[in-house]
DNA sequence: TTATATTATTAGGTTTGCCTAACTTTTGGA
DNA sequence: TCCAAAAGTTAGGCAAACCTAATAATATAA
């Protein structure tokens, strides 16, 4: 059984990935520049994390994620990241909204319907001799409506 | 300047107009059956949009949306059925998880996307000679994968 | 090394959104 | 008509998620 977390703590939890990812070592200003928070918030938060088993954070030392806590980051990243994609390569749009709207949105979604939206995008690069016919004609008609 | 207001409240201000779309006359009771909570939550939550001027509700009284709040429920609900509508006829998702993922992702989507959302729809059923060689091709394959 | 700037933490407070328990009002059947 | 059941309301409490202000620890630079 994977542990359940609030849609907030999701996000603090993915920040130490990504800032991890990053090459950067997590600190509590970055998470909490990350997240658009204060400080305090972020401290709260990983001391949440770390009751969960997520996160092992000592006093003014280092922030770490449990084996448990980046085997859940990286299925909440990876969600983020399948979102961004379907919005950019399915819907045509830019990377920064694609970013945004996923970012909003990947906590509450079924696992279903983002197996659906995996396949959908499977489909379309599995298949380019179908794809232009009505993905192309989709999008360059997007262009026109949606201010370009 | 349309009144902004807090997810929770969106679904208790949609509620309302879903009831009276059935015919009935909304009522604490119902209200509150339809999102799952309390009737506590409910008079709560009544008293905040009240003071939004969404809603009149007196003591023991009738409820009703005023007709900036009729106006803002409809377009709420509009959102809802979109985007129900795009995971079925695009995703291929069944009704009911199409039904639970609208519910809860509606709040959270930029209008950009959901207009993005509408023209993909539009386009399928705008261009019924291209549809059958992508979007039944992908609705069989998903058939298999998907457990069907 | 010591003073200062930066970073981290604690304490305490706010808002939202839910709850239960107790109470009030309304409704409907005997 | 009257009383019990149903519906609605109030009071008070709790958790999540944020904040500011004050304090503590650490890092840096003179």
């Amino acid at each position: 059984m994977t542990v359940k977390i609030t849609p907030a703590l999701e996000d603090y939890l993915e920040s130490i990935l990504i800032i991890q990812e990053r090459g950067n070592v997590p600190r509590v200003k970055d998470i909490a520049r990350m997240i658009n928070v204060k400080a305090p918030s972020v401290i709260e938060a990983l001391s949440h994390l770390q009751k969960k088993g997520l996160v092992v954070h000592e006093r003014y030392g280092y922030i770490e994620m449990t084996s448990k806590g980046l085997k859940k980051a990286k299925k909440l990243y990876g969600r983020h990241l399948l979102l961004k994609k379907f919005f950019q390569d399915v819907l045509g749009l830019d990377k920064k909204l694609a970013e945004e709207d996923a970012c909003r949105i990947e906590h509450y979604l079924s696992q279903e319907t983002l197996n659906r939206m995996l396949s959908f995008i499977n489909f379309i690069e599995d298949h380019p001799e179908e794809k232009p016919d009505w993905l192309s004609d989709f999008q360059s008609l997007i262009e026109g409506n949606h201010k370009g």
